[in-house]
DNA sequence: GGCATTTTCTAACACCGTTCGAAACCTGAT
DNA sequence: ATCAGGTTTCGAACGGTGTTAGAAAATGCC
């Protein structure tokens, strides 16, 4: 079958999804479309270019997934409620993809439909929250910049905790007692992900 | 002179500077060390070793430009003040160089002694202060991952602006009237930045 | 059919991280 | 001073990467 723009995108999500951002060559993608790489140099100018392209379509499916999710919610849901959906979506959209946060924070979101969706939607959020407009943009703004932040720490952290010896645990413990200590609740990275989407938006409020 | 440690990683902290994150290669730091690309495996394990110091290392930097920060603040510095003054020296030392964040971002903080200091010290401030423990781990968590994902975005923001044609910057404008309309203030990066970090803080007065 | 354009193949280039056995080096004991 | 043993470096190689450019094939048009 040809190839397309469309199709070398559709078969780089494909490798993406499979072996993660590190991983993601030009020669897979090209395999999985029965073709060899220096053909993909015809329709995309290079790996870059490749790679912004699926930021984009990123952006685009946690755009269309987060107008799903907003139209679920009760008429009676508060901004927050509108802004947290907006935020679980593009995380779980993100996690789909191991790596999937640096695919988007690498590619600048300029002049990236999906990703400037994403932002007017939450502009419009607030705005229509009644949060005064001249901090509209720093309150967007450092929303995505953290979900983006938290992801990328999430998607890195090692799948199993490191074993550490009994010594080490206790030069730990001595060394950073806050951290180590029982101070801190537990929780899960679920729950971890609300409460800090949560505490920016009491920050919003707090600007009024 | 014998190669150590220590020294493969000044001298990739000089490369990383020189480069970038993106550019830099085993080769390109033995060179510098007048060795062999080889030699190196003998002191690290790996590239991903060397990456993991190098981030410590710029996290142990960060660090202790913060202290010195924190030392100049008057003595009745708010505890705001002593937050903002540590997500500044955090911020101007990961950007001294290209890809910081990347690095900082994509090798796990987990047990590296700098990162655990950074995160120890940032909740001493906020326990000091008065926030109730409970909420200071969320606190502390998302702000440094705010950091690390504003930093990213913007040292993956290309230099210089793409050219808008005219009816590109028309249909923008018609698809996302809020983000290219005057409505957002056009702030520097630097204020952004503080004011993203002012904004994180009123979140945290909110939480008591 | 023949021509011109568009698309794909193929081979190559330069570079990458990493491995491994052979050299070189240094140290300490005879 | 010589030898042995361990430590450190070299040097070449392997398989992989992104990218390029000319040959080759496929496609559309007269």
């Amino acid at each position: 079958m040809k190839l397309t723009k469309e199709r070398i995108v559709d078969a780089g999500m494909a490798v993406f999804a499979e072996v993660g951002y590190q991983n993601l060559s030009m020669r897979q993608v090209a395999d999985r479309l029965n073709a060899h790489a220096g053909s993909l140099y015809y329709h995309v100018r290079g790996k870059d270019e490749l790679l912004a392209l699926m930021a984009d379509r990123i952006s685009r499916r946690a755009y269309d997934a987060g107008t799903a999710a907003l139209a679920a919610l009760p008429p009676d849901a508060t901004w927050q409620d509108r802004v947290e959906a907006q935020a679980a979506t593009l995380r779980q959209e993100i996690k789909q993809h191991p790596g999937g946060a640096q695919l988007l924070a690498e590619s600048p979101g300029v002049l990236s439909t999906g990703g400037l969706s994403l932002m007017e939607r939450l502009l419009r959020t607030l705005l229509d929250a009644g949060l005064p407009a001249e901090h509209c943009g720093i309150a967007a703004d450092t929303l995505l910049s953290h979900i983006t932040g938290f992801v990328l720490q999430e998607q890195n952290q090692p799948a199993a905790p490191p074993t550490v010896t009994a010594e080490l645990y206790a030069e730990l413990r001595e060394n950073f007692p806050l951290i180590m200590g029982d101070l801190i609740p537990r929780l899960s990275q679920d729950e971890k992900y609300t409460r800090s989407v949560r505490l920016l938006c009491t920050g919003f409020t707090a600007l009024s």
